[in-house]
Parts: C-alpha cells; sequence; structure tokens
DNA sequence: GTCTATATGGTGATAGAC
DNA sequence: GTCTATCACCATATAGAC
C-alpha cells in the first residue's frame, strides 16, 4: 500500500507533502499549541525526519502561518459565494453564519490553531493576517450596515454588533466538541436567532 | 527608599512576595503566554532570582494556577453580591454583565491570562478550575432560566443562551484594548442590549 | 529529497553556601 | 529567604553524506 515506511535508514516518502505537513501541524497546534509542539512531533506525525520538514518550510512559525493564512482565505471567499444567493442583508448574516459554522466545523484544527494556537497577545501577526481578518470583519459590517439602511435592523452602534457577532463564532471554538452531539450549524442557527432579533429592535 | 536591589550579590528583598511574583508573571503570561515566559523573565520583573521564585512556587504552572484560581474565585462572589440588589432576572443579568466588565478591566492581564495564558485544548484544567468555571456558567444559566420562569425572557434554549453570554465577555478579552477609548462596562452593557432583545421574542 | 549527526543555546529545576 | 553555580534535557536549526 504505502509506497516507504520511515525505518531505521531508508529514506521515506509522502505524497503532497506540504499539504500533508500542514494537516498534520494544525492538528498538534489545536491540541497543543504551538510553543509545546516540536518540529520532532510535526516530523513523526508526518512520517519524516525534522530535517525533511525544513526542506518544505524554513521555520516552524512558517508553517504555522501557513495554515492561517489558507484558512481565512478560504473561509472568506466561501462565506461570500455562499451569501451572494440572499437578498436581504439579515438572510446573508444568517447565511453567513451558517456557512462560517459548516467550514469550522470541516476544519476544526485549523480554526483552533487561528483562534488559540499561540498564547499570549503579545504576538504581533503578520500584515498579511491582519488584513485578510479585517476583511472578514469588514464583509459582516456591511451587512449589518446594509441591514440598518434597509430597515431590516435597528440602529445599533455597527461596529459593537459585528464584534458580538464575531465573538459568538470565535469563541464557539471552545464550546463545540468535534465527537459531541451539536452541529456546529445548530448552534450558530441559535445564535443568529439571538442575535438577529436584538438588531432588529432598539 | 527601597529596601534592597538585586545586585552583584547582596540578596533583595521584596514586601508580599507572593503576590508580587502572581502580579508579574500575569502581565508576561498575558503578553507571551504561559510557554514563552521563562522563569528568568519572572524573576527578572519581580526583582529576584530565579531560585527565589521557587521558593514560593514549586514549578512554573503552579504560579499560573494561583493566579486563575484566584481571579475565578473572586470573581464569582463579586458578581453575586452585586446581582443581589436587583430584582428581576434580567436586571440581575445585566448587572451581572456590568460587572464582569468591570472586574475584567480592572485584572486585565488575570482574565488574559485565564483565557488566552495557554495555547491549545488539549490542555487538561484542573478540576479546581472547572469547579469553579462550571459554578460562574451555573449562575449565568440560572438567571436565563429565571428570565424565562417570570416571562422576562421567550424560552430559548437556556444553554446556549447562556453560552452566547459567556462568549461575548469571554472574547472581550480580544477586543479590549487597555489603552483604547472604549470602557469595558460600555461595550457590556451594548452587549446585554442585544442579547436581551434577542432573548425576549421567540 | 531524505537521512544521520551535530552545533548552539535556553529551559525548568536543584544543590548548597550564606 | 536569597544567592551563585550547575545539572540534565530538549529545542530550533544546520551540515553534509547519499
Amino acid at each position: 500500500m504505502s509506497t516507504a515506511r520511515s525505518g531505521v535508514g531508508r529514506p521515506a516518502s509522502i505524497e503532497a507533502p506540504r499539504e500533508t505537513i500542514l494537516a498534520n501541524a494544525a492538528t498538534l497546534f489545536a491540541a497543543n499549541g504551538l510553543e509545546r509542539t516540536s518540529l520532532q512531533d510535526v516530523a513523526r506525525a508526518v512520517g519524516l525526519s525534522k530535517a525533511a520538514i525544513y526542506h518544505y518550510f524554513p521555520t516552524k512559525t512558517d508553517i504555522y502561518d501557513a495554515i492561517v493564512s489558507d484558512l481565512l482565505d478560504t473561509l472568506y471567499h466561501r462565506v461570500l459565494a455562499r451569501i451572494g444567493e440572499a437578498e436581504s442583508p439579515s438572510e446573508q448574516l444568517r447565511l453567513l453564519m451558517l456557512e462560517h459554522a459548516d467550514y469550522f466545523e470541516e476544519h476544526y484544527s485549523q480554526f483552533v490553531t487561528l483562534l488559540h494556537g499561540v498564547a499570549g497577545l503579545g504576538r504581533r501577526p503578520g500584515e498579511a493576517e491582519v488584513r485578510v481578518r479585517d476583511r472578514y470583519e469588514a464583509l459582516v459590517r456591511q451587512l449589518v450596515e446594509a441591514g440598518q439602511a434597509t430597515g431590516d435592523f435597528a440602529g445599533r452602534d455597527p461596529v459593537l454588533a459585528t464584534r458580538a457577532i464575531l465573538s459568538l463564532l470565535n469563541w464557539l471554538s471552545r464550546w463545540y466538541k468535534p465527537d459531541g452531539p451539536l452541529r456546529a450549524r445548530a448552534v450558530a442557527a441559535e445564535y443568529f436567532e439571538i442575535v438577529h432579533l436584538g438588531l432588529c429592535r432598539r
């Protein structure tokens, strides 16, 4: 079946090394965090040596950055494509939250890596990450503001309303259990109801 | 003024060593996380040697645990005392969120240490920490359920409503900037309005 | 592309003098 | 109670053979 196994001296070989490394690293980062995950751990999970990992990524941080940037980029485009189907801003917001939850569930380790992979708030994220996070936040805010313009929503502070929505979705990564009975989508649907009603009346 | 200074060979001495260590460690843990904060860093901030720190705490993890457990315990009792003044469940919930926000602001580093001090979700928190966190979550849930019983709130799922409320308060630790213009209390007040209305109608 | 072996430095924790 | 000095270990990253 497998073409090779990491043994005593025989060079191993795997397919799609970059993606395999990223997937395994995300699982480890999500469980133990970036700092407590050694490259040795990653290498062992992948089935390569430490030095082989360095062939694909110059530093451990680059692995982390690749996971995060891949995730944020795909999330944005998937959500954007999905909400195009809806007409009213409130329906768009609902679809955004549902699609976000689905995507979260499919890429649980990557989300946890993004949101809880590095401890402490002092780390300055790369400007690319900041840009793509801001873009996503702006998307939500535009929906809220559009809802206020059409009268779907009442005039709450759109910045704080946006933060509330994203807080719910982000902290879902702490409540959610991959093996639990609750689907992320179901939680997000309930959250939407709460927020939606809260936004409707002043 | 100061009784001693950590110099070449002279033993230093500080007052309230335990509290000083905890306060300095919380600042460092909040900024850089538990793993990236060395005991050397803590010792330098406090003004003692590494070995002196070990005189007060057997391991680095014990310092972290002490910060978290002190925080959660005091938070619970302060909030509990505060909401006793109110009569209706919705007013109690409002006071809980405001008091929580005030306490968060006063102990910002400790909250960040609790919520973002350790990376990864694999760490099993101590049973003492779990107990006191569950107790706080139960307090919020009781308010939601009481509000449903009196008709203050409509019949949303109380568990998910509770998680929504705590998600907002917990993720506030990511938006909030100690030097920023927004008071935590003001954000919490707006969050209460959103959630309150969302809970009122089905 | 992958390996073994190693350089280099920091870490948590301890020993023992004062 | 605080210090200096040190231990034993593990980390990231690199060199160079194959």
